[in-house]
RNA sequence: GGGGCCGUAGUUCAGCCUGGUGAGAACGCCGGCCUGUCACGCCGGAGGUCGCGAGUUCAAAUCUCGUCGGCCCCGCCA
């Protein structure tokens, strides 16, 4: 070892101590006859001190930021005025006695350091620049440390990490799949896998009642700031279990995670709510409970209104719904807003404003007697209605809530409101394509109450699913699986799949459900976006270490790229210009 | 596939709307001074294909079009 002890150790009770340093050179504060030196690693600062009589003075002034460079001396109490309170390591200092440079820097093109603002592009072209500044160590850190306490955790409860193909067969459904060549087989493929669904469903029939794995995902969708084309999952299965069971073991498994990495104490038992009633409430299938303004329904209210927008509206059926925003916003913010709902597919926004005890706007004229008694506003505040059929409103103003929360900045900072949205219907129906699509995936089983409503009206079949929600951010999703061939290929059916597609594509998943498979289940969670909100940052990029910018490409390393013309050839592949 | 914002010194940004004066600031970098600094201070200095290409104009960082790159959002992401 080059070093006795770390930059981030020395204490008060290492005075008197030799030690040897190495790290990089932060600062260097030349302040005429004396010279000090901030000598950084990964786990702190120390000060490094030189006298003008120093036979190394001039070499020390020579020093520069992130020169690499290795220090001898002697650990001294900073006399008591000297003290710095803000820094670990800040009662005492090293006197040197030898200094040996390891390697000279070139001048970066930015302050490794925190405060450094920098251009994404630039942090990403010298990401190794990048990464070695504090906020990024610690946030691999914690990356580390929460994936370790989910290994502890889940090993404790006997579960088996066991590894799945990334080599595997290309499934339609989904997202685009990220294809790789094949050369032994010419015009064939594989796919790299969006999850390893099917492997952890086999996994459990093969007897292996709890599996786990902290693995790759590969999506070829276009990305956002929570969103990579290769990002991490927590994925986990057990047999012989149902929902509850699932949920009580995430939870726990949360709850240690988050004490692990952060230190951070998570309630438990975590809210759980149902679809139908974040809908309701919220607008949103992942509300975020750190603030209020819940949705109300005005429908009944406005019975036989004289406005005739909202009568014609009512009449048809549509529901009026309000946001009730706690401020007297401007005419120039509802405008805005206005925007924003007409973005979200609103013909438009209505609203009035209730202050000093009386309403005024817009809509005030048209308010019932007794509307106080059924919406009881606070003061003041703006009612933003929408109208529209059954939740659609709901969506809209959904939107706009988590809008204006962030506006008026009624977003609490600290708190970790985690929820279990539950109970969600099994299918969709999409507008688009005029049929009737998975609401998640296809192996989710049906309630046993609602299955047979499986034909007669699918749409009301509910699905033994969960999405894991925390501060408006969803986690995760999972559910128990359909373990009974004749069930799924029913589902399957419902769907749309031929009977030769579904051998085709799923035939070795539904051959083995023949074989004796147990009811099982489980949870799929985003690592990246779990570790992005412990450490405080807005986009997953920054707790990856080599993540790819919005266009998918590696800046630093320069992926994806061209390759010779013999290596297509190998795998079989014409380039179209 | 669509929309928005951005690209000027090593870095972060101002200047652009309303074309014309030597293209500026801060930090960083280089040199000098300074024995208790820790965002050290003070003095001096160097540093620019204004992303790239075309167009308009007597004249373009500034206006127009295209293009490349970054970020955010919609679509997409079972």
């Amino acid at each position: 070892m080059l070093r006795t002890h770390t930059c981030g150790e020395l204490r008060k009770t290492h005075v008197g101590q030799k030690v040897t340093l190495c790290g990089w050179v932060r600062r260097v504060r030349d302040i005429g006859g004396l010279v000090f030196i901030d000598l950084r690693d990964r786990y702190g600062r120390t000060q490094i001190v030189l006298e003008a009589e120093s036979p190394h003075i001039n070499l020390a002034k020579s020093l520069s930021h992130q020169d690499v460079i290795c220090v001898v001396g002697t650990v001294r109490a900073r006399p008591t005025d000297m003290v710095n309170p803000k820094m670990p390591t800040g009662e005492i200092e090293v006197v040197l006695e030898d200094l040996r440079i390891l390697n000279r820097s070139k001048t970066p093109p930015f302050m490794i350091e925190d405060e450094a603002k920098v251009q994404e592009e630039t942090r990403l072209r010298y990401r190794f620049l990048d990464l070695r500044r504090p906020f990024m160590q610690r946030n691999l850190e914690i990356r580390h440390r929460a994936a370790l306490s989910v290994r502890n955790f889940l090993s404790s409860k006997k579960f088996l990490e066991i590894e799945t193909p990334f080599l595997t067969k290309s499934t339609p459904e989904g997202a685009r799949d990220f294809l790789v060549p094949s050369r032994i087989h010419p015009g064939k493929f594989y796919a790299l896998p969006q999850s390893p669904q099917i492997y952890k469903q086999i996994l459990m029939i093969a007897g292996y009642d709890r599996y786990f794995q902290i693995v790759r995902c590969f999506r070829d969708e276009d990305l956002r700031a929570d969103r990579q084309p290769e990002f991490t999952q927590i994925d986990l299965e057990m047999s012989f279990v149902d929902v509850d069971d699932i949920i009580e073991l995430t939870e726990e498994m949360m709850v240690q995670m988050f004490r692990d990495a952060i230190g951070v104490e998570v309630d438990r038992p975590f809210q759980r709510m149902d679809y139908y009633e974040a809908m309701r409430r919220f607008g949103i299938d992942k509300p975020d409970l750190r603030y209020g303004m819940e949705l109300i329904d005005l429908t009944d209210l406005f019975e036989g209104t004289e406005h005739r927008i909202v009568a014609q509206a009512v009449s048809k059926g549509d529901r009026v719904v309000a946001l009730p925003v706690p401020a007297d916003l401007s005419r120039k913010e509802i405008e805005n807003l206005t925007e924003l709902a007409k973005a979200e597919g609103a013909g438009g926004l209505l609203w009035f404003k209730f202050k000093d005890g009386k309403p005024s706007g817009q809509m005030a004229k048209f308010l019932p007697s007794g509307w106080l008694d059924v919406v009881k506003p606070q003061s003041p505040a703006t009612f933003l209605m929408v109208l529209g059929k059954d939740i659609k409103a709901h969506g809209v103003l959904g939107k706009l809530r988590v809008e204006v929360a962030q506006r008026l900045g009624l977003v609490r900072q600290g708190e970790w409101k985690f929820l279990w949205v539950v109970n969600f219907p099994l299918f969709e129906w999409n507008e688009d394509e005029n049929r009737i699509e998975p609401a998640h995936h296809m192996f989710t089983m049906p309630f046993e109450q609602d299955i047979p409503k499986l034909e007669t009206e699918p749409l009301q079949v509910r699905a033994k699913h969960y999405d894991l929600v925390l501060n408006g951010v969803e986690l995760g999703s999972g559910s128990i699986r359909i373990h009974d061939r004749e069930l799924q290929e029913k589902v399957m059916e419902i769907i749309g799949l031929p009977k030769e597609e579904r051998e085709r594509r799923f035939g070795f998943l539904l051959t083995a459900l023949e074989y004796g498979a147990p009811p099982h289940g489980g949870i799929a969670l985003g690592f990246d976006r779990i570790v992005a909100m412990m450490a405080g940052m807005g986009s997953i990029r920054d707790v990856i270490a080599f993540p790819k910018t919005t266009a998918a490409q590696a800046l630093f390393e320069g992926a994806p790229s061209e390759v010779p013309e013999d290596q297509l050839a190998e795998l079989h592949i014409k380039v179209v210009k």
